[in-house]
DNA sequence: ATAGCAAGTCGTACTAAGTACGAACGCTTA
DNA sequence: TAAGCGTTCGTACTTAGTACGACTTGCTAT
């Protein structure tokens, strides 16, 4: 590893800073202003020197996504599994929310980091100590994973949204909210999605309680 | 609407045209491959046509968001909740898979179109028909759409991964493998996950189902 | 039929962004 | 102190989105 360096005496570029400052970037200014050109100033150096640390764009958002399942939390394995993967899931919800740009991020990537696979393992070892048979433990994966990403990409859509600025949105809520169309929408809005207490966040709890519930009678019932 | 013309003497362009073409292209060659000089090509003109017809490359996009949603299946009215939601939640899966780029797309649009509104607003009216209060109807509607939507992510990963030329993937994967690291996953595979008749999308309907008797679960208890 | 106008088309050119090429720089080791 | 090599960077090419303004087409009213 000669990128690296022990003596901090004059920091140079290395990959890690590379790659976190990208992380920055695209936490602070979205993922679409995430340019090698940003990079480069963000860091200090000129773009052609980014390249000396990855090997191109590719590359760089691969990494980004690995750094992301590298902040999930990983449970102590001594953890009944349900409560192993209810940590493991609520952390990576809150990480994929975090990083707002991740998600899409993910599907586009199809080169899994060390950290990913780590992840991927650990909820597959966590299934198969709780003594599911592996037709079991591929439904268990497939359906607290999907859960899992498509529940940070609404939540992520739905931060953006409030966040942005309501001019065009309300025009075009309003525009389509004239006729009377979509009564059932207005209804859930006014009496309840609009309440102060409302938090969509809350039904991320209840659907992986429901997933895991209904995974436990699953097992309880192969197991007999 | 001086757009469009009843006499086919001429097929000039229309919104109608570029869209479709646009989804044309990116089924056949993904979304990378739409750009807006590919489009004219496709449908026969210079890039700057266009833009006659659509605003901008982000309008477009919109656009074709609301397409996909178009091609859902409207289950009839008469259907008891759960069939009706089970219709529309597979139809959903089956488009969303159809058209690859489509779940990455959702997530950064912002602009719901009129088919994307109608979609949501017939779950919603499904969900309150079967006679859930409000909050169990938010709940129900977040975690049924987070599980379609993150499915049909996956599976898309899955597949431009399967169909993608094996050489990099599978050095990758042999390179992670060398050290007995991910010793579940690997078992994972060779057990189950690479046998013949193993398909992916049958933990689809599965967790669905796991889905949908939690809530009729819920709606019983509520009700009572 | 035809003048006139609005809708549609397209050539040109500008800008942003990724990155190939090769020269210059500076740190390390002899 | 000089060779050697990893790093840095100036320049320039390429692809993509799209603004501008001129040209073309075909409908409408006479």
């Amino acid at each position: 590893m000669p990128t690296t360096r022990e003596d901090g005496r004059k920091p140079r570029l290395s990959r890690e800073r590379v790659l976190a400052a990208a992380v920055e970037i695209a936490d602070r200014d979205g993922i679409e202003a995430l340019t090698i050109r940003a990079l480069a100033d963000h860091v200090g150096t000129k773009p052609m020197s980014i390249y000396h640390h990855v090997a191109g764009k590719e590359v760089l958002l691969d990494g980004m996504v690995d750094i992301v399942f590298s902040e999930i939390e990983k449970p102590p394995v001594e953890l009944e599994w349900r409560d192993a993967l209810r940590v493991r899931c609520r952390s990576a919800r809150e990480v994929l929310a975090r990083h707002q740009w991740s998600v899409p991020l993910l599907e586009s990537r199809h080169h899994p980091g060390p950290e990913l696979l780590a992840h991927h393992e650990a909820v597959l070892a966590t299934l198969d100590r709780a003594g599911m048979p592996l037709p079991l433990v591929a439904h268990a994966y497939a359906v607290l994973d999907s859960f899992v990403y498509g529940f940070a990409m609404q939540e992520a859509n739905l931060a953006v949204q409030s966040g942005e600025a309501d001019a065009e949105l309300a025009e075009e809520i309003a525009a389509a909210f004239d006729p009377g169309a979509y009564p059932m929408m207005t209804r859930f809005a006014m009496e309840h999605a609009m309440r102060p207490d409302f938090n969509f966040g809350d039904s991320f709890d209840y659907g992986l309680d429901l997933l895991l519930d209904g995974l436990a009678r699953a097992l309880r019932e192969e197991g007999a």
